[in-house]
DNA sequence: GACAGTCTGGCAGCGACTGCCAACCATGCT
DNA sequence: AGCATGGTTGGCAGTCGCTGCCAGACTGTC
Protein backbone atom coordinates (compact mmCIF):
# COMPACT_ATOMS: atom_id res chain seq x y z
CA UNK A 1 0.00 0.00 0.00
CA UNK A 2 1.80 3.13 1.19
CA UNK A 3 5.47 2.97 -0.08
CA UNK A 4 8.74 5.03 0.90
CA UNK A 5 9.59 5.29 -2.56
CA UNK A 6 12.97 7.13 -1.17
CA UNK A 7 15.18 4.44 -2.79
CA UNK A 8 16.90 7.06 -4.73
CA UNK A 9 20.38 5.01 -4.20
CA UNK A 10 21.50 2.75 -1.99
CA UNK A 11 19.34 1.54 1.13
CA UNK A 12 17.22 -0.85 -0.37
CA UNK A 13 15.23 -0.99 2.59
CA UNK A 14 13.34 -4.82 2.46
CA UNK A 15 14.00 -7.69 -0.35
CA UNK A 16 9.90 -7.71 -0.45
CA UNK A 17 10.49 -3.28 -1.40
CA UNK A 18 12.90 -4.28 -3.81
CA UNK A 19 11.20 -6.97 -5.77
CA UNK A 20 8.06 -4.84 -5.86
CA UNK A 21 10.04 -1.74 -7.16
CA UNK A 22 11.77 -4.05 -9.88
CA UNK A 23 8.50 -5.78 -11.15
CA UNK A 24 6.81 -2.00 -11.36
CA UNK A 25 9.87 -0.56 -13.34
CA UNK A 26 9.14 -4.04 -15.25
CA UNK A 27 5.52 -3.53 -16.00
CA UNK A 28 5.78 0.52 -16.80
CA UNK A 29 8.26 0.09 -19.67
CA UNK A 30 6.68 -3.00 -21.34
CA UNK A 31 3.30 -0.85 -21.13
CA UNK A 32 5.24 2.12 -22.30
CA UNK A 33 6.51 -0.19 -25.40
CA UNK A 34 3.56 -2.10 -26.45
CA UNK A 35 1.44 1.30 -26.20
CA UNK A 36 4.20 3.32 -28.75
CA UNK A 37 4.42 0.03 -30.72
CA UNK A 38 0.59 -1.28 -31.58
CA UNK A 39 -1.38 2.22 -29.81
CA UNK A 40 -3.03 2.43 -26.87
CA UNK A 41 -6.33 0.98 -27.50
CA UNK A 42 -5.01 -1.78 -29.55
CA UNK A 43 -3.13 -3.15 -26.39
CA UNK A 44 -4.68 -5.15 -23.65
CA UNK A 45 -3.96 -5.87 -20.27
CA UNK A 46 -3.52 -9.77 -20.68
CA UNK A 47 -0.41 -8.58 -23.47
CA UNK A 48 1.13 -6.39 -21.12
CA UNK A 49 0.56 -8.90 -18.10
CA UNK A 50 2.01 -11.93 -20.24
CA UNK A 51 5.50 -9.70 -21.75
CA UNK A 52 5.91 -8.30 -18.52
CA UNK A 53 5.99 -11.99 -16.78
CA UNK A 54 2.72 -10.90 -14.24
CA UNK A 55 -0.71 -11.91 -13.63
CA UNK A 56 -3.31 -9.79 -14.55
CA UNK A 57 -4.51 -9.51 -11.49
CA UNK A 58 -1.10 -8.70 -9.92
CA UNK A 59 -0.61 -6.07 -12.53
CA UNK A 60 -4.18 -4.25 -11.41
CA UNK A 61 -2.52 -4.39 -7.85
CA UNK A 62 0.54 -1.94 -9.14
CA UNK A 63 -1.39 0.05 -11.33
CA UNK A 64 -5.10 0.29 -10.44
CA UNK A 65 -6.16 1.26 -13.85
CA UNK A 66 -4.83 0.69 -17.32
CA UNK A 67 -4.38 4.59 -17.64
CA UNK A 68 -1.92 4.66 -14.98
CA UNK A 69 0.35 2.79 -16.69
CA UNK A 70 1.18 5.76 -19.01
CA UNK A 71 1.04 8.40 -16.87
CA UNK A 72 2.78 6.88 -14.26
CA UNK A 73 3.02 9.59 -11.42
CA UNK A 74 0.31 11.83 -12.45
CA UNK A 75 -0.42 12.67 -8.83
CA UNK A 76 3.24 13.58 -8.01
CA UNK A 77 1.93 16.14 -11.06
CA UNK A 78 -0.67 17.42 -9.01
CA UNK A 79 1.20 17.19 -5.73
CA UNK A 80 4.20 19.06 -7.51
CA UNK A 81 1.97 21.71 -8.96
CA UNK A 82 -0.08 22.81 -5.59
CA UNK A 83 2.72 22.80 -3.43
CA UNK A 84 4.47 25.48 -5.71
CA UNK A 85 1.82 27.14 -6.02
CA UNK A 86 1.42 27.25 -2.28
CA UNK A 87 4.96 28.77 -1.65
CA UNK A 88 5.33 31.89 -3.57
CA UNK A 89 5.57 34.80 -1.89
CA UNK A 90 2.12 36.28 -0.82
CA UNK A 91 3.00 39.47 -3.28
CA UNK A 92 3.41 37.49 -5.97
CA UNK A 93 0.34 37.50 -8.18
CA UNK A 94 -2.22 34.73 -9.62
CA UNK A 95 -0.41 34.51 -13.10
CA UNK A 96 2.89 34.39 -12.02
CA UNK A 97 2.51 32.13 -9.23
CA UNK A 98 0.67 29.77 -11.77
CA UNK A 99 3.34 30.09 -14.05
CA UNK A 100 5.77 29.03 -11.63
CA UNK A 101 3.45 25.46 -10.51
CA UNK A 102 3.48 24.84 -14.62
CA UNK A 103 7.24 25.27 -14.64
CA UNK A 104 7.79 23.12 -11.63
CA UNK A 105 5.77 20.41 -13.43
CA UNK A 106 7.82 20.30 -16.32
CA UNK A 107 11.09 19.56 -14.30
CA UNK A 108 9.37 15.98 -13.69
CA UNK A 109 9.66 15.04 -16.79
CA UNK A 110 12.91 12.81 -17.23
CA UNK A 111 13.49 13.33 -20.56
CA UNK A 112 12.64 15.17 -24.11
CA UNK A 113 12.24 12.03 -25.60
CA UNK A 114 10.08 10.61 -23.53
CA UNK A 115 7.73 13.17 -22.00
CA UNK A 116 7.45 13.60 -26.48
CA UNK A 117 6.50 10.05 -26.98
CA UNK A 118 3.88 10.25 -23.80
CA UNK A 119 2.23 13.09 -25.25
CA UNK A 120 1.97 12.42 -28.82
CA UNK A 121 -0.17 8.74 -26.89
CA UNK A 122 -2.34 11.31 -24.80
CA UNK A 123 -3.31 13.76 -27.89
CA UNK A 124 -3.73 10.98 -30.63
CA UNK A 125 -5.74 8.79 -28.01
CA UNK A 126 -9.52 9.74 -27.88
CA UNK A 127 -9.53 7.74 -24.49
CA UNK A 128 -6.75 8.69 -23.03
CA UNK A 129 -6.94 12.66 -23.55
CA UNK A 130 -10.63 12.00 -21.82
CA UNK A 131 -9.06 10.86 -18.59
CA UNK A 132 -6.16 13.26 -18.53
CA UNK A 133 -8.35 16.24 -18.77
CA UNK A 134 -10.36 14.24 -15.89
CA UNK A 135 -7.47 14.27 -14.10
CA UNK A 136 -6.41 18.14 -14.75
CA UNK A 137 -9.85 19.28 -13.62
CA UNK A 138 -9.48 17.52 -10.18
CA UNK A 139 -6.07 20.10 -9.86
CA UNK A 140 -7.68 22.66 -10.35
CA UNK A 141 -10.06 21.80 -7.99
CA UNK A 142 -7.33 21.08 -5.62
CA UNK A 143 -5.97 25.13 -6.57
CA UNK A 144 -9.01 26.94 -6.06
CA UNK A 145 -8.53 28.08 -2.45
CA UNK A 146 -4.92 28.85 -3.36
CA UNK A 147 -5.58 31.06 -6.46
CA UNK A 148 -8.84 32.73 -4.50
CA UNK A 149 -6.98 33.46 -1.68
CA UNK A 150 -4.05 35.04 -4.17
CA UNK A 151 -6.96 37.45 -5.69
CA UNK A 152 -8.98 37.72 -2.57
CA UNK A 153 -12.23 36.82 -4.69
CA UNK A 154 -14.25 35.17 -1.80
CA UNK A 155 -14.97 32.16 -3.29
CA UNK A 156 -17.59 29.80 -2.13
CA UNK A 157 -19.08 29.06 -5.56
CA UNK A 158 -20.28 32.34 -6.21
CA UNK A 159 -17.83 34.24 -7.85
CA UNK A 160 -16.38 32.72 -11.10
CA UNK A 161 -13.50 34.51 -11.57
CA UNK A 162 -11.04 31.79 -9.63
CA UNK A 163 -11.89 29.42 -11.78
CA UNK A 164 -11.92 31.30 -14.65
CA UNK A 165 -8.04 32.38 -14.13
CA UNK A 166 -7.18 28.89 -13.19
CA UNK A 167 -8.76 27.20 -16.11
CA UNK A 168 -7.11 29.67 -18.90
CA UNK A 169 -3.94 29.04 -17.14
CA UNK A 170 -4.24 25.31 -17.96
CA UNK A 171 -5.97 26.07 -21.11
CA UNK A 172 -2.70 27.97 -22.10
CA UNK A 173 -0.73 25.01 -20.96
CA UNK A 174 -2.99 22.66 -22.99
CA UNK A 175 -2.37 24.80 -26.17
CA UNK A 176 1.45 25.41 -25.65
CA UNK A 177 1.61 21.71 -25.35
CA UNK A 178 -0.23 20.73 -27.99
CA UNK A 179 1.68 22.58 -30.22
CA UNK A 180 4.79 21.57 -29.29
CA UNK A 181 3.75 17.87 -30.11
CA UNK A 182 2.54 19.19 -33.19
CA UNK A 183 6.25 20.90 -33.35
CA UNK A 184 7.64 17.28 -32.66
CA UNK A 185 8.93 18.62 -29.31
CA UNK A 186 11.11 21.97 -30.78
CA UNK A 187 11.29 24.65 -28.53
CA UNK A 188 10.40 24.92 -25.39
CA UNK A 189 6.89 24.43 -23.66
CA UNK A 190 6.86 27.91 -21.24
CA UNK A 191 8.31 29.65 -23.65
CA UNK A 192 4.75 28.85 -26.12
CA UNK A 193 3.03 29.06 -22.71
CA UNK A 194 4.18 32.66 -22.48
CA UNK A 195 3.07 33.09 -25.38
CA UNK A 196 -0.18 32.05 -25.49
CA UNK A 197 -0.87 33.78 -22.35
CA UNK A 198 0.30 36.88 -23.95
CA UNK A 199 -2.07 36.60 -26.96
CA UNK A 200 -4.84 35.72 -24.75
CA UNK A 201 -4.83 38.58 -22.55
CA UNK A 202 -3.44 40.64 -24.73
CA UNK B 1 -41.84 -6.23 -28.82
CA UNK B 2 -45.43 -5.14 -27.81
CA UNK B 3 -47.04 -2.39 -29.75
CA UNK B 4 -51.08 -0.76 -30.53
CA UNK B 5 -52.23 -2.62 -32.87
CA UNK B 6 -54.54 0.05 -33.49
CA UNK B 7 -52.81 3.82 -33.76
CA UNK B 8 -55.66 4.78 -35.78
CA UNK B 9 -55.12 8.36 -35.73
CA UNK B 10 -52.83 9.86 -37.65
CA UNK B 11 -50.33 8.43 -40.03
CA UNK B 12 -47.43 10.62 -41.53
CA UNK B 13 -44.75 8.38 -41.48
CA UNK B 14 -44.65 5.05 -41.56
CA UNK B 15 -45.54 2.54 -38.65
CA UNK B 16 -41.72 1.79 -38.19
CA UNK B 17 -40.73 5.33 -37.86
CA UNK B 18 -43.51 6.10 -35.53
CA UNK B 19 -42.12 2.76 -33.42
CA UNK B 20 -38.58 3.78 -33.53
CA UNK B 21 -39.16 7.38 -32.14
CA UNK B 22 -41.68 6.33 -29.28
CA UNK B 23 -39.20 3.51 -28.37
CA UNK B 24 -35.96 5.87 -28.53
CA UNK B 25 -38.37 8.63 -26.48
CA UNK B 26 -39.33 6.09 -24.04
CA UNK B 27 -35.45 4.69 -23.55
CA UNK B 28 -33.98 8.36 -23.05
CA UNK B 29 -37.06 9.24 -20.48
CA UNK B 30 -35.96 6.07 -18.31
CA UNK B 31 -32.72 6.16 -18.72
CA UNK B 32 -32.65 10.44 -17.31
CA UNK B 33 -34.67 9.21 -14.93
CA UNK B 34 -32.57 6.63 -13.45
CA UNK B 35 -29.48 8.79 -13.67
CA UNK B 36 -30.79 11.03 -11.37
CA UNK B 37 -32.68 9.05 -9.47
CA UNK B 38 -29.67 6.90 -8.64
CA UNK B 39 -26.86 8.44 -10.25
CA UNK B 40 -25.26 7.88 -13.42
CA UNK B 41 -22.03 4.71 -12.30
CA UNK B 42 -25.36 3.12 -10.21
CA UNK B 43 -27.67 2.43 -13.41
CA UNK B 44 -26.86 -0.42 -15.65
CA UNK B 45 -27.81 -0.52 -19.08
CA UNK B 46 -29.59 -3.92 -18.28
CA UNK B 47 -31.49 -1.78 -15.77
CA UNK B 48 -32.22 0.70 -18.63
CA UNK B 49 -33.08 -1.91 -20.68
CA UNK B 50 -35.42 -3.88 -19.19
CA UNK B 51 -37.23 -0.67 -17.36
CA UNK B 52 -37.68 1.12 -20.53
CA UNK B 53 -39.01 -2.11 -22.37
CA UNK B 54 -36.48 -3.08 -24.62
CA UNK B 55 -33.56 -5.33 -25.15
CA UNK B 56 -30.07 -4.63 -24.03
CA UNK B 57 -29.45 -5.12 -27.83
CA UNK B 58 -31.49 -3.02 -29.13
CA UNK B 59 -30.87 -0.57 -26.37
CA UNK B 60 -27.38 -0.14 -27.86
CA UNK B 61 -29.04 -0.20 -31.19
CA UNK B 62 -30.52 3.18 -30.85
CA UNK B 63 -28.09 5.27 -28.56
CA UNK B 64 -24.63 3.21 -29.42
CA UNK B 65 -22.86 4.43 -25.72
CA UNK B 66 -24.13 4.98 -22.11
CA UNK B 67 -23.21 8.40 -22.14
CA UNK B 68 -25.03 9.46 -25.32
CA UNK B 69 -28.44 8.57 -23.08
CA UNK B 70 -27.40 11.69 -21.35
CA UNK B 71 -26.18 14.37 -24.06
CA UNK B 72 -28.65 12.98 -26.55
CA UNK B 73 -27.37 15.80 -29.62
CA UNK B 74 -23.85 16.90 -28.53
CA UNK B 75 -23.22 16.56 -31.75
CA UNK B 76 -25.83 19.49 -32.53
CA UNK B 77 -24.07 20.84 -30.17
CA UNK B 78 -20.87 21.42 -32.20
CA UNK B 79 -22.96 21.89 -35.61
CA UNK B 80 -24.63 25.10 -33.88
CA UNK B 81 -21.70 26.15 -32.47
CA UNK B 82 -19.30 26.12 -35.19
CA UNK B 83 -22.29 27.54 -37.85
CA UNK B 84 -22.71 30.22 -35.19
CA UNK B 85 -19.13 31.59 -35.51
CA UNK B 86 -18.63 30.92 -39.12
CA UNK B 87 -21.58 33.13 -39.74
CA UNK B 88 -20.16 36.12 -37.91
CA UNK B 89 -19.19 39.07 -40.14
CA UNK B 90 -15.69 38.91 -41.14
CA UNK B 91 -14.90 42.47 -38.92
CA UNK B 92 -16.04 40.84 -35.91
CA UNK B 93 -13.22 39.89 -33.17
CA UNK B 94 -12.14 36.46 -32.65
CA UNK B 95 -13.66 36.92 -28.85
CA UNK B 96 -16.54 38.14 -29.92
CA UNK B 97 -17.02 36.00 -32.59
CA UNK B 98 -16.71 32.87 -29.83
CA UNK B 99 -19.48 34.77 -27.71
CA UNK B 100 -21.52 34.64 -30.33
CA UNK B 101 -21.42 30.86 -30.64
CA UNK B 102 -21.50 29.82 -27.54
CA UNK B 103 -24.54 32.60 -26.61
CA UNK B 104 -25.71 30.62 -29.80
CA UNK B 105 -25.32 27.10 -28.05
CA UNK B 106 -26.99 28.19 -24.62
CA UNK B 107 -30.46 28.65 -26.75
CA UNK B 108 -30.10 25.02 -27.34
CA UNK B 109 -31.42 24.26 -23.93
CA UNK B 110 -35.23 22.97 -23.08
CA UNK B 111 -35.32 24.27 -20.00
CA UNK B 112 -33.67 25.76 -17.07
CA UNK B 113 -34.38 23.12 -15.29
CA UNK B 114 -33.51 20.45 -17.44
CA UNK B 115 -29.99 21.62 -18.38
CA UNK B 116 -29.64 22.58 -14.83
CA UNK B 117 -30.44 18.68 -13.96
CA UNK B 118 -28.06 17.82 -16.50
CA UNK B 119 -24.98 19.92 -15.92
CA UNK B 120 -25.50 18.80 -11.85
CA UNK B 121 -24.91 14.91 -13.56
CA UNK B 122 -22.17 15.92 -15.41
CA UNK B 123 -20.41 17.97 -13.09
CA UNK B 124 -20.49 15.30 -10.37
CA UNK B 125 -19.87 12.07 -12.47
CA UNK B 126 -16.30 12.06 -13.13
CA UNK B 127 -16.84 9.50 -15.97
CA UNK B 128 -19.45 12.33 -17.72
CA UNK B 129 -16.86 15.19 -16.97
CA UNK B 130 -14.10 13.01 -18.92
CA UNK B 131 -16.14 12.26 -21.94
CA UNK B 132 -17.66 15.62 -22.00
CA UNK B 133 -14.53 17.59 -22.15
CA UNK B 134 -13.04 14.79 -25.08
CA UNK B 135 -15.95 16.26 -27.31
CA UNK B 136 -15.84 19.75 -26.40
CA UNK B 137 -11.93 19.29 -27.57
CA UNK B 138 -13.20 17.88 -30.99
CA UNK B 139 -15.70 20.99 -30.95
CA UNK B 140 -12.41 23.21 -30.78
CA UNK B 141 -10.46 21.14 -33.33
CA UNK B 142 -13.37 22.30 -35.55
CA UNK B 143 -13.41 25.82 -34.40
CA UNK B 144 -9.58 26.68 -34.89
CA UNK B 145 -9.14 26.57 -38.86
CA UNK B 146 -12.23 29.35 -38.57
CA UNK B 147 -10.36 31.33 -34.82
CA UNK B 148 -7.10 31.13 -37.21
CA UNK B 149 -8.62 33.16 -39.96
CA UNK B 150 -9.56 35.80 -37.74
CA UNK B 151 -6.90 36.12 -35.84
CA UNK B 152 -4.46 36.28 -39.26
CA UNK B 153 -2.37 34.26 -37.60
CA UNK B 154 -1.16 31.07 -39.89
CA UNK B 155 -1.87 28.16 -37.69
CA UNK B 156 -0.18 25.01 -39.33
CA UNK B 157 0.51 23.90 -36.04
CA UNK B 158 3.38 26.30 -35.58
CA UNK B 159 1.16 29.04 -33.69
CA UNK B 160 -0.27 28.26 -30.47
CA UNK B 161 -2.05 31.52 -30.24
CA UNK B 162 -5.01 30.38 -32.14
CA UNK B 163 -5.61 27.12 -29.66
CA UNK B 164 -5.02 29.37 -26.64
CA UNK B 165 -7.58 31.63 -27.60
CA UNK B 166 -10.42 28.96 -28.01
CA UNK B 167 -9.28 27.11 -25.02
CA UNK B 168 -9.39 29.95 -22.79
CA UNK B 169 -13.09 30.58 -23.91
CA UNK B 170 -13.87 27.32 -23.27
CA UNK B 171 -12.23 27.47 -20.04
CA UNK B 172 -14.13 30.37 -19.32
CA UNK B 173 -17.32 28.99 -20.71
CA UNK B 174 -16.67 25.48 -18.05
CA UNK B 175 -16.05 27.57 -15.21
CA UNK B 176 -19.26 29.99 -15.91
CA UNK B 177 -21.05 26.86 -16.25
CA UNK B 178 -19.56 25.59 -13.30
CA UNK B 179 -20.70 28.19 -11.03
CA UNK B 180 -23.86 28.62 -12.37
CA UNK B 181 -24.24 24.83 -11.02
CA UNK B 182 -22.87 25.85 -8.09
CA UNK B 183 -25.35 28.69 -7.55
CA UNK B 184 -28.38 26.12 -8.24
CA UNK B 185 -28.59 28.09 -11.74
CA UNK B 186 -29.25 31.10 -9.89
CA UNK B 187 -28.35 34.26 -13.26
CA UNK B 188 -27.15 33.74 -16.67
CA UNK B 189 -24.48 31.45 -17.73
CA UNK B 190 -23.65 33.98 -20.08
CA UNK B 191 -23.31 37.01 -17.48
CA UNK B 192 -21.46 34.78 -15.68
CA UNK B 193 -19.22 33.77 -18.81
CA UNK B 194 -18.48 37.82 -19.71
CA UNK B 195 -17.43 37.94 -15.84
CA UNK B 196 -14.90 35.32 -16.86
CA UNK B 197 -13.32 36.77 -19.50
CA UNK B 198 -13.31 40.16 -17.76
CA UNK B 199 -11.16 38.99 -14.78
CA UNK B 200 -8.87 36.89 -17.25
CA UNK B 201 -8.03 39.80 -19.78
CA UNK B 202 -8.87 42.72 -17.66
C1' DG C 1 -50.83 -14.99 -49.90
C1' DA C 2 -45.92 -14.91 -50.99
C1' DC C 3 -41.80 -12.26 -50.89
C1' DA C 4 -38.30 -8.97 -49.56
C1' DG C 5 -36.37 -5.75 -46.44
C1' DT C 6 -36.06 -4.31 -41.45
C1' DC C 7 -35.99 -4.65 -36.90
C1' DT C 8 -35.59 -7.31 -32.73
C1' DG C 9 -33.89 -10.28 -29.05
C1' DG C 10 -30.79 -13.66 -27.39
C1' DC C 11 -26.36 -15.66 -27.17
C1' DA C 12 -21.53 -15.78 -27.12
C1' DG C 13 -17.60 -13.20 -26.60
C1' DC C 14 -14.06 -9.37 -25.66
C1' DG C 15 -11.70 -6.17 -22.59
C1' DA C 16 -11.25 -3.56 -18.30
C1' DC C 17 -11.76 -4.30 -13.60
C1' DT C 18 -12.97 -6.47 -8.79
C1' DG C 19 -13.70 -9.84 -5.01
C1' DC C 20 -12.45 -14.07 -3.16
C1' DC C 21 -9.48 -17.78 -1.91
C1' DA C 22 -5.63 -20.87 -1.72
C1' DA C 23 -0.70 -21.07 -2.10
C1' DC C 24 3.62 -18.77 -1.24
C1' DC C 25 7.47 -16.79 1.05
C1' DA C 26 10.48 -13.17 3.39
C1' DT C 27 10.57 -11.87 8.05
C1' DG C 28 10.60 -12.16 13.09
C1' DC C 29 10.29 -14.81 17.23
C1' DT C 30 11.55 -18.76 19.89
C1' DA D 1 16.49 -24.64 12.88
C1' DG D 2 11.59 -24.53 13.34
C1' DC D 3 7.44 -22.14 13.23
C1' DA D 4 3.89 -18.62 13.18
C1' DT D 5 2.80 -14.23 10.83
C1' DG D 6 1.35 -11.24 7.60
C1' DG D 7 1.99 -9.24 3.17
C1' DT D 8 2.12 -11.00 -1.83
C1' DT D 9 0.80 -13.58 -5.65
C1' DG D 10 -2.01 -15.89 -9.15
C1' DG D 11 -6.13 -18.01 -10.71
C1' DC D 12 -11.08 -18.19 -10.99
C1' DA D 13 -15.42 -16.36 -11.32
C1' DG D 14 -18.19 -12.53 -11.98
C1' DT D 15 -19.75 -7.54 -13.31
C1' DC D 16 -20.34 -4.02 -16.73
C1' DG D 17 -20.05 -1.72 -21.20
C1' DC D 18 -20.11 -3.04 -25.79
C1' DT D 19 -20.02 -5.88 -30.42
C1' DG D 20 -20.79 -9.61 -33.88
C1' DC D 21 -23.74 -13.06 -35.28
C1' DC D 22 -27.98 -15.46 -36.20
C1' DA D 23 -32.67 -16.83 -36.11
C1' DG D 24 -37.22 -15.23 -35.82
C1' DA D 25 -40.87 -11.68 -35.99
C1' DC D 26 -42.57 -7.82 -38.10
C1' DT D 27 -43.89 -4.25 -41.87
C1' DG D 28 -44.61 -2.90 -46.47
C1' DT D 29 -45.23 -4.44 -51.46
C1' DC D 30 -46.62 -7.10 -55.26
Amino acid sequence: MKQEAKTAAGAPATLWDRTRQLASQEILATALRLFTEQGYDETTIAQIAREAGVSQRTLFRYFGTKEDLLGGDQDRFGQVLTDAVGEQPADVGVWEALRAGIAAVQVLHDSREQALERFRLLHNTASLRAGWLEKRLRFQEDLLPLVEARMGTAGGGADPRGRAVLATAFACLDAASMTWVANDGKGDIMDLYDECLAAVRG
